[in-house]
DNA sequence: AACATTTATCGTAATATTGCAATATAATAA
DNA sequence: TTATTATATTGCAATATTACGATAAATGTT
């Protein structure tokens, strides 16, 4: 088939996998960590930064801002975009969870 | 086109897109809670959590292994899996220090 | 208005992923 | 040895993703 079977799972599963799933790749992070490295908010000059074509880059900011990952402003002729702290947030809280329940465990296994 | 262009980006960056895409799918996700649930590590019985056939679940476990999420040891004829917890906490410290460097500006933008 | 600038969308080609039936492999049991 | 059980691999169809050229849409400038 081809298509992912989204309905057998949680909605948190699929919620976290949506997430996963807009940073798994590597424009997308290195558009993450050049929203972090810049003071001021930016807008379209990460097509100056990255080695791809406007339209990948558009492309690319889109799937982050579906998944909620940034935000975006529309500022004159340009669009601001920045991180969105909320959903990180919760995904890293995700993790949380797992490493806390990890340790209680200590190990024991394989 | 349609690969990506993974040479374009460092080494960590296509580190972390290669850890999230490999969570980046529902069922993947749902692997990761349910060896989380199980106290004892767990074996091939994910397939009967799962609603999907067995040579999926196998592709599946394969890439998280791949991306060093989980491991697995021969126990007899099966193979008992469980979470790597280096490559997670490599995954979380990632998103650390995002967090810590957005405390950091405290939204000053869009 | 005419033009420049910035971002988004469309269309499409190349490639990757998802899922499963069939089959293979490996270890144990009878 | 012959089953049995557990997992992996192969091959393939359906679908999704990635990337980009061409073009559209929106705003600002002259």
């Amino acid at each position: 088939m081809g298509a992912t079977k989204t309905e057998h799972f949680t909605d948190k599963q699929n919620a976290m996998a949506g997430i996963a799933k807009a940073l798994g790749h590597p424009a997308r992070i290195a558009i993450i960590d050049y929203l972090l490295k810049v003071d001021t908010c930016i807008c379209g000059d990460i097509v100056n930064e990255l080695p791809l074509a406007q339209p990948t880059i558009s492309q690319h900011l889109k799937e982050l801002k579906n998944a909620g990952l940034i935000k975006g402003t529309i500022e004159g002729t340009a669009v601001c975009y920045c991180i969105d702290e909320k959903t990180l947030e919760k995904f890293q809280n995700y993790f949380k969870n797992i490493a806390n329940k990890l340790e209680k465990k200590k190990n024991n296994c394989c």
